[in-house]
RNA sequence: GUCCCCAUCGUCUAGUGGCCUAGGACGGCGGCCUCUCACGCCGCUAACAGGGGUUCAAAUCCCCUUGGGGACGCCA
């Protein structure tokens, strides 16, 4: 069996969004379970649109996602000989030639077609003319003008199109340069492309592309055309759903393998199975099981999956990404030990980064900036409870070693002695030492805050 | 307008003619656990777009309708 050669070929004039990176994904999934190669190629071509930031950013995504590729990146915007080589040659054979209708004139013709109710298409009148070169001429491919394409598709199954709803399209503009579809055949074929998965918004093109790859007499790759993905609303996904940007999602707090597992399960399923690590993917992945159907993007279900990426990360890793948001919400760089231990308390309850990141801020800021829920303390702190914490702060100040078994023991036994239930004292003790009604469990907090946190905390707390 | 694609719970999907009284997951709702908040666990909710065929048998195959999407560039 040949090795497959997959590719992904994102155009630089915008950032990496959803869908583009759900093909990369597919692209890459492929070239990997078949131990093939995953080229990457930009397609630059429009010099207007087109900007290094932006192929640095989509690489920058990519690079996250952890869609490594192989060999050199191909830049079309490089290659115009290369183009020019090739349409000189279907000149040669007879597969192409000039053409010098003006885009005015071509339109008009599109006009009458569609006045006559048919596909606006370009009419066909220098196909016999034997023009040569000459400014303002385009070249256009002589297409067939009977009989059907097909394309026998890997996720649509067998498309067929007559070729009389094709038109000789453009393959160099008047400027010289190559048009989109002769660049990106020409492209597939010298790199060897065996596999092209990629949004079925360009299932017509394909017969096109067929028609040059014939006519080039380069073997036909596979095509593949995956749905689009859509927004709640079952539009085409656009900003006005929210991030669409792939980099958007690691500033929300979401980690890679959240985001990887759940646009890989975008149209693409392996039985009931919702977890798939990256080996797994890589592994089980075949084009048998994409769906042909489109998809709306659902963040919640991202998010239930960020949430279980983050419960299964080690600590000490997510102590690391933590601190990064925490130094974004302006706070000093933390100690990456104890952040390590907060960590572990935190992780059932957030769903992102973010959100531990901001869960994390009470363990991590000074007492005096501790900010306190006033409704809370208003509330809980009666006389009798403050003459408790009192009690109980300096009970604290005798533990030793102060971790959990030992506070959880010396804290029910002074209720005890006293006959109150715990849950008299324990939200007003949560309050005190982090200021809000909500936390992790009161004992393991104490633990990780340590004797000197928590001391100085029903301090100032008994203080307001 | 012409051509192409698509159609199972709100969402992602399983399903490749009998295993379907249609399965799983997210969400929602209810419960259990419990020092709060979560996690976890248990249960419930909810779908084959409509109509014709084919067949002993159809969510699965065919046709039509409807509804969505896409393409028709000297953009990519």
């Amino acid at each position: 069996m040949n090795t497959i050669v997959t590719r992904f070929a994102p155009s630089p004039t915008g950032y990496l969004h959803i869908g583009g990176a759900r093909t990369a994904i597919f692209n890459w999934l492929l070239a990997r379970h078949h131990g093939g190669k995953f080229l990457l190629r930009i397609e630059d071509t429009d010099l207007v649109r087109s900007n290094a930031d932006m192929t640095r950013s989509i690489l920058d995504a990519m690079e996250w996602l952890g869609l490594s590729h192989d060999g050199e990146i191909t830049y079309q915007s490089q290659r115009f000989d290369l183009y020019n080589e090739y349409i000189d040659k279907l000149l040669g054979t007879g597969h192409a030639y000039w053409c010098s209708c003006s885009p005015e004139e071509v339109e008009a013709m599109r006009e009458e077609a569609r006045a006559k109710g048919l596909k606006p298409k370009y009419s066909g009148r220098c196909r016999e003319a034997g023009l040569g070169p000459g400014p303002a001429r385009v070249v256009r491919l002589k297409a067939p003008v009977t009989g059907a394409t097909v394309v026998d598709d890997m996720v649509k199954g067998s498309v067929s199109i007559d070729n009389a709803e094709l038109d000789d399209m453009v393959l160099r503009r008047a400027d010289g340069s190559p048009t989109y579809n002769l660049a990106v055949v020409v492209d597939d074929a010298t790199m060897g492309v065996t596999h092209i998965i990629r949004g079925d918004d360009h299932l017509n093109n394909t017969p096109r592309q067929m028609l040059i790859y014939k006519a080039l007499g380069f073997p036909l790759p596979r095509f593949g055309h995956v749905p689009m993905i859509l927004g709640p609303d079952k539009k085409k996904l656009s900003k006005r759903h929210g991030a669409t940007a792939v980099m958007e999602y690691e500033t929300e707090g979401f980690l890679p393998e959240a985001m990887l597992n759940g646009l890989v399960r975008l149209g693409w399923a392996c039985g009931d199975q919702e977890i798939f690590s990256r080996e797994e993917l890589v592994e089980l992945f075949s084009t048998e099981n994409l769906g042909s159907s489109a998809a709306v993007f659902d963040k919640a279900k991202l998010l239930w999956l960020n949430a279980h990426y983050i419960k299964e990360s080690p600590a000490a890793r997510l102590a690391v990404l933590v601190n990064a948001f925490l130094e974004r919400k302006g706070l000093p760089s933390q100690d990456l030990e104890y952040l390590a231990r907060v960590v572990p308390l935190l992780q059932p309850r957030a769903q992102t980064l973010a959100e531990m990141a901001e869960k994390a801020e009470c363990f991590v800021v000074r007492t005096d900036d501790l900010v306190y829920d006033m409704a809370a303390v208003k509330k809980l702190f009666t006389n009798e409870v403050r003459g408790h914490l009192a009690a109980v702060r300096t009970l604290l100040e005798g533990i030793e070693p102060f971790d959990q078994a030992g506070l959880e023991q010396a804290v029910h036994a002074y209720m005890e002695e006293r006959a109150i239930k715990f849950k008299l004292l324990a939200q007003p003790i949560r309050v005190a030492i982090t200021g809000g009604t909500a936390s992790p469990g009161l004992f393991e907090t104490m633990e990780v805050m340590g004797k000197r946190r928590v001391l100085s905390r029903i301090d100032r707390a008994l203080a307001l």
